[in-house]
Formats: C-alpha cells, sequence, structure tokens
DNA sequence: CAGTTTATACAGAAAAAACTGTACGCATTA
DNA sequence: TAATGCGTACAGTTTTTTCTGTATAAACTG
C-alpha cells in the first residue's frame, strides 16, 4: 500500500468511529462522518467540499451541517470574498459534551414534572372531596406515592444537571 | 366527567409523559408507554394484561419487555401456580440512570479510544520514518494533535463515567 | 402421553426516517 | 436591471424501523 493511502487509512479509522458513536448524539452516521470528516480538514469547509468528500447530496451536507449546529458541534465562519457559507468543527468536546447533556435530560425533566406537577394537585384534591371509595382511595394513594417518588427523582436529576450546566463538574473530574 | 375518568386522566397523564420522554432511553415511545403503564400497575404483568391495556400484539409487548429488560428497567418475577411469565418495573430510578448512562458512554469511549490507539501509533511510526514530505509530515501533525486531544477528552469522560458507577455522584448530589 | 397454553422466531405489512433531485427565493455581481 | 450562484423547501424515492399475524417449540396439565 501506498504510504499516502496509509495516513488517510488512519484518518478514516478515526473518522468512521466517530461516525459509528454519534448515535449517542441521536444523529445518524452520516452526521457523524460529516463532523469527523469536518474535524480533521485543517479550515473551514463549504457544502460542495463536504458533498465532494462524502459523496452525497448537497440537501444532505445542508440538513446535516444543521444538525451539528443544534448540537453546538459546527458553527458558520465568516470569511471576505467567499461567497460560499463556510463552517468549521467546534472544537471543545467537553463543552459540547456538557451542553448536550444539560439540554437533553433538562427538557425530559421538565416536560415530566409539569406532567406529574398537574396530575399530583388532581388526584390531592380528589383526595379532599369525599366521592372516593375506599378501593379508590387506596389506588390514589398509591398512585400519588409513586408521582412523588417520580418528583423526587427529578430533583436529583435537575442537580445533577446543574453540575454540567455550572462548570463544576469541572472542579471534581478536572480537564487533562 | 366522571370521578373515575379524571383519576385514570391524572395516570395516563404521567404515563404519557413519560412515553414521550423515553426517547432519552433510546426506546420508542410505545416502549415508554408500556413501561408507565407497568409502573402505575400494583402488581407484576403478565403478556397478556399488556396487549390488554395497549391495545397491542403480543409479540409488541414481548419485545418490549425485553428492551425494557436490557435497559434493567423491568425484570421478571416468579409466582407459583401462575404459568404465565410475570413483569414488574424495576424502581430504583437513580440506579437505573446511572447504569444507563455508564452503559451508553463507556461503550462509545471504548470504541473511539481504540480507533484512535492504533492511529496513533501508525502515524507515529509513519513520522519515525523518512519517507515523507514536509507538506505530508505537517498534515500528520496536524492529526496526531487533533487525535491527542480526543483521547485526553475520553480519558476525562471516562472518570465523569466512574463517578456514577461507583456512586460516588450520590455523595456529591445526594438522594433527597 | 395427548392436549393445552405460553412465549417468541419469522415473514410480511405499515409507518417512519433518510436521502436525492428539482425548483425557487435571495443575494451578489456585472 | 439582468444574470449568476448559493442554500434550502419540498416532493418523491429508497432504506430502515416498527408493528402484526402466523407458525412453532417448549412447558405445563390432566
Amino acid at each position: 500500500m501506498d504510504q499516502r493511502d496509509k495516513l488517510d487509512q488512519a484518518r478514516e479509522r478515526v473518522i468512521e468511529s466517530i461516525a459509528q458513536n454519534m448515535d449517542l448524539y441521536s444523529v445518524t452516521s452520516s452526521v457523524g462522518r460529516l463532523y469527523g470528516t469536518m474535524f480533521f480538514e485543517n479550515g473551514p469547509m463549504t457544502l460542495d467540499e463536504m458533498k465532494e468528500k462524502l459523496h452525497m447530496s448537497k440537501t444532505s451536507m445542508s440538513t446535516g451541517v444543521r444538525s451539528l449546529m443544534e448540537l453546538q458541534m459546527v458553527e458558520k465562519v465568516w470569511k471576505k470574498g467567499e461567497r460560499k457559507d463556510l463552517y468549521k468543527t467546534n472544537d471543545d468536546w467537553y463543552k459540547t459534551f456538557s451542553d448536550f447533556f444539560c439540554i437533553r435530560w433538562r427538557k425530559g425533566i421538565e416536560l415530566n414534572q409539569k406532567a406529574l406537577n398537574d396530575s399530583i394537585a388532581e388526584l390531592r384534591e380528589a383526595m379532599e372531596g369525599n366521592d372516593l371509595d375506599d378501593e379508590e382511595k387506596q389506588s390514589v394513594e398509591a398512585d400519588l406515592e409513586k408521582m412523588q417518588y417520580a418528583m423526587e427523582y427529578y430533583t436529583w436529576l435537575n442537580k445533577v444537571v446543574d453540575l454540567f450546566e455550572s462548570g463544576e463538574i469541572f472542579d471534581i473530574v478536572e480537564k487533562p
């Protein structure tokens, strides 16, 4: 094998590994491959360059870049005299991980807490009225207990997310 | 509206919210709904009961339960005299979250580290041989720097995962 | 042991997601 | 202003995933 091919292969191995594991960020391996490719490119890339490298449609590159921008993994770059949009990877992986973790879980927590709050209130109200028979009361009591457990759990999880959002996690586990 | 309906609705709201957010655990909302239903059931359930409640095929219940068991969210229960398999939710959400977080990220880290190790070794070897022109050397140098950054990041992330795996996280953020 | 009953493997249908090519709006250039 | 070039909306196609019904093997019952 040619020396040049060997170097390319070493790079491609890493790109492919990143691609295969990008499902951790809920994107397809195609989008992951796009990220990996941009990561190893020495400068910002245009959509046409991406399309060229990955042998995919420009539309896919466009939507792929949008996904990566939402994840804050890629950002748009301005360069005077250049008509095409340029994109580069955001190379702070620590921040990318934290942001993703926070956004993802915070959203889930919030929605579930909202539903729990509403339902807990309704059940408590029903308990206070006197139109439940014993069996119903017992069932509502059981539901309330479960919902309260869930609320406590989300309170805890929220604090875990705070750890990452505040950057406190970097005091606990220091960057190399 | 009937009082009974209102109580059911309160429960259903929470189940549906859980279902919608179970994509955090990479399962479909159908599987999430199954989990929610089992969570609020007072005892263990059979596949037929699930099928009945969710109006879905028994096959789906079977595969759904398997998914939830892999996530350690559900476990099989033995009861003498009962021919059908019984399943109940594992109600330690703190552990479920930690386990999922660890398994998920540990796997990604490991695979990426493996690829990085191989490629870093190859590139270093290439640098030591004397058959690279200046341009190539520069390119390899740039790749190596990126790969080393990635390795450092994964080392850090591994330590974060350790925090959850060891349970140390519960000293930092205490359970309510 | 024959007759049920249970869970699941498997194949196919239905639904969802990913991807492509065309068309169009907007911006820049001449 | 006309002409060119860019990114993306959109519709249609392909691929993947989810879901169902049937068939079957294993386990239980009498």
